[in-house]
Formats: C-alpha cells, sequence, structure tokens
DNA sequence: CTCAAACCGGACTGAAATGATCCGGAAAAG
DNA sequence: CTTTTCCGGATCATTTCAGTCCGGTTTGAG
C-alpha cells in the first residue's frame, strides 16, 4: 500500500527540474546532489520519464536533461504511472483477467472506488502545484556550505519563511 | 501501491461470517471452502482480527470463529489496519520519524491528501454494505456439487445446513 | 578525427516483504 | 483422557524493491 521509492524520487527530481526555466538542461549529478538522491537510482528513472514524454534528454558533454512540457502541464498522476505502471490497488483492478472470488466481488467494488479517489488526487494535481512550496535538503546544505565557505557571502533566502499549506479543493 | 492478499482474504472471510445469524460459530475450514482461501493463511488472518477485536474465537470441538459485532458496525478500514497496519503511503506519513528530503515536502501533502481518501472510503463502508452483492465462487460450486449429487442419490440433510444454537458470551 | 562527457539500457545483486506452510501446544467438549 | 479446534512462533519459497555496474551509444569540443 505505500509508493515506491522510485516514485518519490522521480517526482522529487522533477521539482528539482521545474524550479528552473523551462528547457534548461541539466546533469544527473546536479540533480541528485540538490534533491539527495543516489545517483544511478535517478539515472534509471529518467529514463522512464524520457519514454513517457516527460522529459527530454540531451547525451554528450552539455547533455542532461530538461522538462519536455511546462510544469502546470505534467501532472502528479501522469509521473507516478510513468515510473510505476497503472496505479492499481489490487491485482484484480488491473484491467486483463478477472479475479477468481467471484463474478460480482464487492472488496474489488470497494478498492475500485478507492483507487479512483487516489488517481483523481494525482490527476488534478501538477507539478507546478508541487514545486513552489517545496525545498529539499540538497538545497539548503548546499546554501549553508556556500555561506560557512565565504563569510562575505549573504546567505540566500532563508527556507523557514515559506508558509504555504496545503489544500485540494 | 497494493492491498496485501491478506487484507483481502480477510475480507473475504468476514463476509462469508456475516452472511450467517450473528453469533454463530463456524469453523476456520468452512470460510476456506466458501471463498477458496488457503486454510492456514486464514487461520493466521482471522488470529490477527481475533486480537483486533473483531472476530471472537472458540476453541476445542464445536469451536470456530464468530464475528464480535454487528456487520454494520465493523468498517472495512478496521478490518484491513487490523490485518495490514496502518495505511500509509509513503513511509513519511508513518507518524513517527519525519523524511529527509524537505521540511514543508510537497510530496509528503500530496500523498496525504490521497492517504486520506482512501481511508475515508474504507472507513464509510461497512461490512454489511459488502455482504449484500458477494456471492463467491466457492458457495456457488457447492451448490452446483449438491445439485449434481441430488440427481444420482436421494436428498440427504445437508451437513453444512445445521446451525449451532448457542453462541460465545 | 579523436576523445571525453553524458545518457542508454540490460544484467545483476542484496535485502526486505509477501504468501504460505508446519508443528508443537493449549483449551474446550464429551 | 481423547478428540477437536484454535494459538503462535518458526520456517520457507517467491517476488518485489532498491540500487549498482558496466559496456555501448550519442554528442560536442578541440
Ligand atoms: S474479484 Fe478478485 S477480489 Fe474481487
Ligand atoms: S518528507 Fe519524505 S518525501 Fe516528503
Amino acid at each position: 500500500m505505500q509508493i515506491t521509492r522510485a516514485a518519490e524520487y522521480g517526482v522529487l527530481g522533477l521539482t528539482a527540474l521545474a524550479r528552473r526555466p523551462l528547457g534548461e538542461v541539466v546533469m544527473i549529478d546536479t540533480l541528485c546532489a540538490e534533491e539527495d538522491i543516489p545517483r544511478s537510482f535517478l539515472g534509471k528513472i529518467l529514463q522512464s520519464l524520457n519514454r513517457a514524454g516527460i522529459v527530454r534528454s540531451a547525451r554528450g558533454s552539455g547533455g542532461g536533461f530538461c522538462l519536455a512540457k511546462e510544469p502546470s502541464e505534467i501532472s502528479a498522476l501522469e509521473i507516478i504511472e510513468a515510473i510505476e505502471g497503472p496505479i492499481s490497488l489490487q491485482r484484480c483492478l488491473d484491467e486483463d483477467l478477472g479475479c477468481e472470488h467471484s463474478t460480482g466481488c464487492a472488496l474489488c467494488s470497494l478498492l475500485a472506488v478507492a483507487q479512483d479517489r487516489v488517481k483523481d488526487v494525482f490527476r488534478t494535481t501538477s507539478l507546478s502545484d508541487l514545486t513552489g512550496r517545496h525545498i529539499p535538503n540538497g538545497l539548503v546544505r548546499q546554501a549553508r556550505d556556500r555561506h560557512r565557505e565565504s563569510e562575505s557571502t549573504p546567505p540566500v533566502e532563508a527556507a523557514d519563511t515559506v508558509t504555504s499549506t496545503w489544500t485540494i479543493n
């Protein structure tokens, strides 16, 4: 009943991309450093997102990844399903072969409803909804390190001034 | 992102109990036959449900299980959480230690909303809601077998129609 | 043209969760 | 005292998860 780490990392990695101007190409290493994600794992995940048309990749020197569309055009559902495959709360809801338990199964009906609710939440949340309020620890640490390194440089805007609360209508 | 088989079997087993008058004691074997569930697995699951106060067990000959409350008083959420533990769509929502990613994490907020929706659906569905339209394959097969048998042999007093007359206090 | 930078993608691995079984033990009925 | 039935801990096989590795391919710079 849990989202996988791959999906978690995927969403987080994309917020890092979405924090930049659309089209800016960023290397995996940069994204990993910002979001504290194992590098080779994020590589794999970005491959899936590339195949799904959510990011675009560029090889060779100067290469990396950028978003393929506006963050507001990318739903959390797209992202998660690109990584984990279709969301399904139960094997019987997987759209291929029915279950052995019963023809008009009450359990399946219940789980189908729950599954729809989840997908609704994910579908109606875009990447841009996720980007604003999220300040990854990786970035915070980088800012701190920069500050400690040269006392002359003023610190970046404090992370804890962000106070927005979550609402989904 | 899936419910476990244990939870699935648990709900199904309880619908089998709920199909009977409250307080009727049924053996594991009977439930397994009706719902097509591996016997020793259902045994384990019923232990959890017993500890959670959803069913009551009776040992010794004539023993078995019965519901501890009215089916309308048992929510799907209760059942599932008794078996799987608290529902959580992500480790950061597990109510103990926060996550390493970020203090005001957007992903967690999103998943918290989705999780609430799921729990709402489960909470507002009772066992009696599930019982009505569910006709397990096990029962269907038993009916078919009885019918086929009675074509060749005179009808015998069906053993499984005998209802015990006592209840667990 | 050559080389280094960067992603591609399949094979692989260790660890954990899942699905299920087994068996000795305890309680209740007869 | 014996049978029946559940208890509960140990055990086990399989699958999934989380993550790594490495040779291959593409690209750009010099
Ligand atoms: S049909 Fe498979 S559990 Fe409902
Ligand atoms: S704090 Fe853990 S993913 Fe949000």
